[in-house]
Order: structure tokens, then sequence, then C-alpha cells
DNA sequence: AGTGCTATGATAGACGGGTTCTTTTGTCTA
DNA sequence: TAGACAAAAGAACCCGTCTATCATAGCACT
């Protein structure tokens, strides 16, 4: 069989030579002409653009790769696209992305499977991408052992510190103590924890954090309820802790959502938020879903992580990659679902 | 200087040469065995093995592109990653290109400049795909005009149907016309109008239903009111209209945040829904964020839609590429906030 | 005529993986 | 011991872009 150029579609795609041969001209010249280069006489220039223009030229990537040994995407492996956090990961990279003329090179891994690092390093490297970006929003069995691949700039997106890999997360831990500070400085004791699933990374520091500003006022904290993020669970734990808990002043639920559901829930019990009960989110999520939205909360910078997140992955000359742990603080938004406690 | 091989971090990947120098055999054999071709004796077998192991080798995606022509991935062009229709492209897209074993190079426009197809086309082929995908979200102004680059498929993802590429959408008019029809059958006649931004193509279809549903059964439409897709646009249109029309008895708000924002203005007015005003939304993205979410909305399949996109995208060898539009109907979800309006 | 400049061509090589063709080595048999 | 045959390994080359030489032709200015 001749040997039709690899691409099995049968149709290859047009490269420089054969531009030169249509204007009848060296690959040198259309090589000049492709990068602007200067010495190249206006007619010749118009006639190898002509060319180009006719037969559809357009450089090859895996040419221009091959030759200069970069690839402008960074990859991005996520287990599931439609978590906010993921979400707003992939945003805040994009737009960091963007600004180095950068694409991005996006693998979504089994929504449901278990989630190793190295399976995740092993898809990715064999794309092209200068970096490697893992989410990793449960903890992977093998990220204690786990070595970055020599040769390509590696970053995970989590709270947990590794001794080999940078990590870089919004600072899930700090945003409790944000919140807590809040309530105490109102008058809060009391305060109940409605968090996500346990297995989430983010829930666990999420949790630690509220555990340990009680403790550090000597608090005991009562049982944390566990949800799964969304309304309905918080809905379900807010009923519960309306029904069983007449001591507490305060929710702190884990992230918007489940927040949302507890005042729901908290007012369907007769209960007036904040002047019965105060609660607090975390995300700044409701804005789009919800009317007057009231909620006390804590924002985070997304794009400042993206851009952390990207430069760390893809670092310049010069950067040289030293291991480090970023948290990137968040923000108290204190709206109207907080206020004192009864007397 | 001495030319440092291109990448100008100066570590150069490692090569097949790289590893059979180390290994003491030729880079054929080391193809040999990368590839799991058979005639290598299993000692050499092993010595290679470990050469890889030890030096780190993983193949060069440039170069095995520039061999075989194909870049396993497909490029996806947005405006905003973080739009919900944008979001569950990207989300339908992503489990489609996975099962295919592929990745998606995701490029993020410029979230508010205008947006031309020529260019975004011109950008995703400099890029390693195999496919070009464009969320064509607002109208582009060189949509008519526009012809796709030979050599490559290309779908946009739009309702406008196109004579020279594939478009492929889920039925934003269809939607409407589901919606409207429920509500007829309630007994519905004067029922207003929510839309999006009227730049949008959604929302335009939408409108498009809703009008030309009223008008076939020769019911003079309403002023439609524009929003902005979110809930506080919502409540603001819900409270004009609780005001000022007391004729309405149904209100179709072109998306599930509008709608829930439409509600809670009926409510804050006195009105209560379904019994005095039906309330309908499409999406049906409320569950995360609203507990007991009762909202009478359409749902899509966007899983599919991301399949139809993909396999149109980067079609199989023989499934050669017709122009088509494809418009995926979406399924009504009758809910609790329509009823039969007051005799 | 000589100098210096611009425009272009011819040729080659680097980048890394993979295929094809050829050669070497080893074993078994007549 | 020679011949047959298969296994193992090597040599060469292709994919497309870009750069680096070097050569050559043409032109202008002294």
């Amino acid at each position: 069989m001749a040997r039709r150029p690899s691409n099995d579609t049968g149709t290859r795609s047009v490269s420089m030579a054969d531009v030169a041969r249509a204007a009848g001209v060296s690959q040198q010249t259309v090589s000049r002409v492709a990068n602007g280069l200067p010495n190249v006489n206006e007619q010749t220039r118009q006639r190898v653009r002509a060319a180009m223009q006719e037969l559809g030229f357009r450089p090859s990537y895996a040419g221009r790769s091959l030759r200069d040994g970069r690839y402008h995407s960074v990859g991005l492996c996520v287990n599931d696209v439609t978590k906010f956090g993921n979400l707003s990961m992939i945003d805040g990279i994009a737009s960091a992305a963007r600004e180095h003329n950068c694409a991005i090179t996006l693998v979504e891994m089994s929504k449901t499977e278990e989630f190793s690092l190295a399976e995740a390093t092993r898809r990715m490297a064999a794309l092209p991408v200068d970096g490697i970006i893992i989410g990793m929003s449960r903890m992977a069995p093998d990220f204690e052992t786990f070595d970055p691949l020599p040769g390509i700039g590696t970053v995970i997106v989590t709270m947990y510190a590794h001794p080999r890999v940078t990590t870089v997360d919004s600072d899930h831990y700090g945003c409790s103590l944000l919140l807590m500070d809040h309530l105490f400085e109102l008058g809060h004791e009391q305060i109940r924890y409605i968090g996500g699933p346990s297995f989430s990374v983010d829930e666990q520091f999420r949790r630690a954090g509220w555990q340990d500003a009680l403790e550090r006022k000597h608090i005991e904290p009562a049982e944390p309820l566990e949800g799964d993020w969304s309304a309905n669970s918080g809905y379900e734990a807010g009923r519960h802790l309306a029904e069983h808990d007449h001591t507490m002043t305060a929710i702190y639920a884990a992230n918007d959502q489940m927040a949302n559901g507890a005042i729901a829930a908290l007012r369907d019990s007769g209960l007036r938020v904040p002047e019965d009960v105060s609660v607090v989110g975390v995300d700044d999520s409701l804005d789009d879903f919800v009317a007057h939205n009231e909620l006390t909360t804590v924002r985070f910078d997304l794009h400042q992580r993206g851009r952390e997140v990207f430069e760390h992955a893809v670092p310049e000359a010069g950067t040289a990659g030293k291991t480090v742990a970023i948290r990137i603080p968040g923000q108290l938004i204190v709206r109207h679902t907080t206020a004192a406690p009864r007397a």
C-alpha cells in the first residue's frame, strides 16, 4: 500500500513544502513569510500568501511543538466538571491561561471511581501539556507516596501539603476561622456545623477549622452533621437541628447551598433567621440562583487561585520549581443572616 | 551559544535514543519494547524497560502526533466558562470525549469582547485538535459568511442552522412549546414572558417559541420582559408584573434562576404560586441550590448533546461530514408551580 | 571594476516516534 | 559441515517546522 501520509482520513494537512511548490519558491521563503521575517520581496510575499490561502495552509502544531519543545497548553485533571469547586477552578485557570496565551487541556476522570495521582499524571503526561494540574477534591490513595514526573511542572489543587509537589488552594481552614470569629464577636457559642461529605478534602478542612475555633475557646463542639453539599441535605440537617437542639444559636454550613437549605428548614420550623438562629455559609455562590441573597459567607478569589496554580504549573524561566504550599485567604462577606443571639 | 535542545528550561525530555544508549540497544528495539511488539529477546526487553524506568522515559506527544497526524483532543471554544449553558456543554462534551479516550482543549475567549467565528477558528486551529467546537451563545458578526477550515471537523453549538457547518444544540425553541402546551392545557392564556438578555441566542429562540405558541392560539403576546438570567433580575421582573398586570395567570421565565426570583417576587407581593399565578422555568438547574425545588421546568439531556457535538466534530471514518442541524428535544418536568388558573 | 546590500535558493540538521528494509546472530537439520 | 530458517537488532528514512549555512544573482552606489 502506498504510503498515504499517515492521517487515516486520507487527507494530509498542507505543509510548507506544498505551499512552496505551489508558489514556485523554496520552503525557506515560505518559512520567512509565515514568520514575518524580513528579506522577502513584496511581490514574492504576496505570491506565497496567496498560495497559503489557496491551499488552506496552517502550520502543524505537532511539527512546531516537536521543534521548540513547548505546547502552549496546561493539563487540568478533575473528576467532575460540574462541581462548584471544580468549575471555579477551571474558570480561574482558564483566565490565567488566557493571559499567558495558553490553552487548557482538560481531562475528566471518572466521576465515581477512585482516582490515583499516578494514574492522573500518567494520562496527562501523554497529552500536549507544559504543566500538569490535578484537582484533588478527595484524598487520593497514593497521595503520600506520589512522586511527580521529572521534567514537567506539577501542581495539586488541595489543602494538603506535600513534600515533593507544590499544592495550591483556597484556604478552606481559614474560612472557618473567619466565620467563627464573626460569630464569636456577635456573642455566639453554641454553633452547630453542617458539613459536606466526609471524603471531601474541602470538608475536612472547613470542619477542622470549625472544631479548632471552638476548642480554642474551650467550647465542646457538638456533633457535626454530614450533608452532600446540596440544599436538600442542608434542609434535612436544619430540620433535625431545629427539632433536637434548642440551645444552638448559630449554624455554620460548609457551603452556601446547604446554608440556604438550612435557612429554609429553620423558617419552616418557626425559627427566625437571624433573630433566633444565625446562619453562615461558604463560597458566595447563591447570587445567580436566589433573589435578594442575604447570606453571610466567605468569598474566595478564585482567579487569584487560578493564577497561582497556573504559574506554578508552568513556571517562567527563573521561577524554578521550589515546592511550596499556597493557601489563599477568603474574604468575609457579612450580610443579614447573622446577628447577636437572643439575650 | 550551543544548541541546548530548544526547551528553554534547559531540561530536554528523554527520547527513545537516550533510552537506547542507556540500554545499549538500538532505538528501534526501544520502539519495539515501548509498543509491545514481538521479536525482542526477553532479557533485552527487561534491560530496555529498566532503562526507561531509570531515565523516566515517556513518549513525546509531539513526535507521535507528527507521525500519525492525530492529536486525540478536540478543541472547545467558549466565551465564559461559568455560564450555565457553557458549563453544561463542557460537561457533556467531556464525558463524550472520555468515552473516545480523548481530551478537550479548552480556550476561553474574552468574556466581554465580541467574538467572531473566524477568530475563534483561527485560534483553535493553532492547537492540537482533531476537531473544533465553538459555543456560540451570542450571534457572531460573521456567522453568515463563515467558512469552516477545510480538513478539520467543525461544529457550532447554537440553534441557528448554517449552510456549511453542522450545528447542534438543545432545542431552545421546542422547550417553549412544551411549557406553553402544558400551560395551555391547564387553561392559561395570559402568559407573560421574562427573558434573558436579548443578545443571547438561547433567549431569542426561547422567546420565539413563547410568542409563536401564543400567536398560534391567536392570543396577542403581552410585552416580554428582559432579565439577565439572574434570580435578582427575575425578582425585579416578577415585582413589576405583580404590580402592573392583574390579568396574567402564568409566567414563563426563560431560565430557572429567574423563575425562582419571580416566584419570590410574586409571594412578596401577596400572590400565591401556583394558586394565583403559575410559574415555569427552563434548565432544571435549581436542585443543588434550592431546597424542595418545586419548579415546573424543562430538562435537557446535556450528555446526549455532548455526544452529538463530539461525534460530529470528530467523525469516525465513514461518517463523512455532511452538514446537518441537530436539535435535541428537552423533557417537561411538571412539579408544583403550575396549576389551573383561578376560575 | 569593486564594494556592499538585498532577495532567494539549495542543503542540511534538529526535534522524537515509528515503519520498513536489511543485516546479523543463533539454532536446527540434512 | 553446510544450508535453511527464524529471531533479534540495526540502518535509514519519514512526518513538518524552523534555523543555520553557504552560494548566487541582481542592483546601486562609488
